[in-house]
DNA sequence: ATCTGGCTTGACAACGCTGTCATACGGCGG
DNA sequence: CCGCCGTATGACAGCGTTGTCAAGCCAGAT
């Protein structure tokens, strides 16, 4: 019996011969296609198994005229957690579905952003794009992938994107039960840091927090807000806008834990005690937030799901299977020590 | 003129018959190969453009048999900054020359490691692959390389790797000179919280203490020296038995900025004043770092363009070009207020 | 005028796999 | 015994590139 000889991979031909079988017939065994008796394909996959042999995927893509690659567009920030969460979400769909994922960061006040996309779409041959937010909502980027024809998948939009596939969550619900849960901690003056007006949770937080607000009574006041960028600087800076005021808030509620973060540093450094003085919140439940003290009270979004749901939707739509739209996903208030 | 048609791409035949040559021109003039005519390049050029032809990456692939697939192999921890490091670097090189790049998340007592890593490889035809920190020391992983004859660059692995791209920083120093720092402050009795025992980094950094402390006749003391793992958790654990001591130390070192913030909340919660009370520094100024009360003194250490190196030295070499070894990366001590 | 050699260019065979279609085989009802 | 049909199998043509090799062309040397 002559063991492998080992010239450089095996491929169907050399399994089709060994087993004594059509190359078609070892493609048959290999996916898993009916119409082929037992016993052959038995005796194939044995050869199969002692060849180490493997299909070439090149080879595959350009016959099927599929590539199997879903790209993740995103920007970058410097506090990766929330990426974080939304790239295992996706490369979790995608080894569960033998997908490849290929990356893309972007800059975000982009003008070549329509020719990276493109490059980088047809480069690697990309079935499929996800936007975390606030890429489902950049027109220009939208435009590029409709006149590619590239299926993409939302998550978080400001709008969902017609005929495509788009995730949302409870973020006005999450963060009205967290504005709720100050004021029932008797807290009346809330200082509230927006995020980036880019993204749909922006909006949203800023929603939950005034309706939570008005439904308890609480008159809404706009000196009480401040426009951040969900980073750390803004939230701080912000944060130093509020505690300057001459009646500051109890408690303020960054839109994000990094931003938070940035609201914890500043009292900090005014020599406030918190949560005695002053009580702070954050969203995201990032590891940020359970690392600072004191570790703060924040609201967990369940974004690797999100993030695999997308994924797995996109992979549906690319199979030409018809597609529902997921269901909103709902977010969990964490309560920690940052807030009395 | 009739415009083009849409059928779908064009493909290297189409850009031929409306340009008036062969495919191989065609070939020529999109590969940048010489041996064409000034005025041939340029009517093949005006057709691709017209055309928006893009070669199909799939085809190339199978007939170069090549992929420019890159792998990056690594064990996601929840504190992503480092990796996040990593990520960007090697992102970056493979955007510059037109590599993708994919990701194997693994989680690491990993018996079924081999066998995932050669589905990985082999299913998108990787090229090479990246491990940083630990992966390059894992005996079965680097065998299963050899074996399927794949290059692969190893980040600060404990010992370089024969015929293999090898990317290493100077950890000893570093710690060398943050330890020298806080000597230099006055502390004799400094605390250390080494990493995890399978990073190099580990045995580098806890090293260069010892030097330094050896350096400025201080005796070495193995009561102030624990062992952790890299994360929060164990830095806390760490530094609960360290201040628990008769006599505490005046300053603790943790081997990473995660393990340090974990000191930190400790002797928050033992109502210890930083830096007053107790000193801390950590390791590679995450963001973290500069997010604490009060922000940490770190080493920073550049790893994004180590990483970025490790994947350029790595295409180096699958293209067949002879390859230096890349010099090792120096660290920067960062001064912040945790330290006094 | 002929030969030589360097540019240009094109024809055609890979590359490894899947889709299409034809063929062989083995009952089974008439 | 014939025709029919469903299952099992194989031959072969793509899929879109690149590599190889041959051929055409033209200037300069002989």
């Amino acid at each position: 019996m002559a063991g492998e000889t080992r010239p450089g991979k095996a491929t169907i031909f050399d399994v089709a011969e060994q087993a004594g079988v059509s190359i078609k017939t070892v493609s048959r065994v290999v996916n898993d296609e009916p119409n082929v008796r037992q016993g052959t394909r038995a005796k194939v996959l044995d050869v199969i198994n002692r060849l180490r042999y493997r299909p070439n995927a090149a080879a595959r893509s350009l016959s099927r005229q599929r590539s199997w690659v879903l790209g993740l567009v995103y920007e970058s920030p410097d506090e990766f957690s929330y990426m974080k969460g939304v790239l295992d979400g996706a490369l979790s769909a995608c080894e569960e579905r033998d997908y490849s994922l290929l990356l893309r960061p972007l800059t975000l006040p982009g003008s070549e952003l329509p020719e990276q996309v493109e490059r980088f779409v047809t480069q690697a041959q990309v079935e499929g794009v996800i936007l975390p937010a606030p890429m489902g909502d950049l027109s220009d980027l939208v435009r590029v992938l409709h006149r590619m024809e590239v299926p993409f998948a939302t998550i978080t939009p400001k709008a969902p994107v017609a005929g495509q596939v788009n995730v949302l969550c409870e973020d006005e619900a999450a963060s009205f039960s967290l504005t709720e849960f100050l004021i029932q901690r008797g807290h009346r003056a809330i200082g509230f840091i927006k995020g980036d007006p880019g993204h749909a949770a922006t909006d949203k937080r800023f929603a939950g927090y005034r309706r939570a607000l008005v439904a308890h009574g609480i008159r809404y006041a706009e000196g009480f807000v401040r426009q951040g960028y969900f980073d750390f600087d803004s939230g701080k800076a912000a944060a130093a806008e509020l505690l300057a005021l001459q009646e500051p808030p109890t408690a303020i509620i960054g839109s994000n834990d990094d931003m938070a973060a940035g609201v914890l540093l500043e009292a900090r450094q005014r020599s406030l005690a918190i949560p005695a003085d002053l009580s702070v919140a954050g969203f995201d439940d990032t590891p940020l937030a359970s690392r600072l003290w004191p570790p703060l009270t924040t609201i967990r979004q369940p974004i690797r799901e999100m993030a695999k749901t997308a994924a797995l939707c996109l992979m549906e739509r690319l199979s030409g299977k018809p597609t529902q739209p997921p269901a909103s996903f709902g977010c969990e208030l964490v309560i920690r020590e940052s807030t009395a």
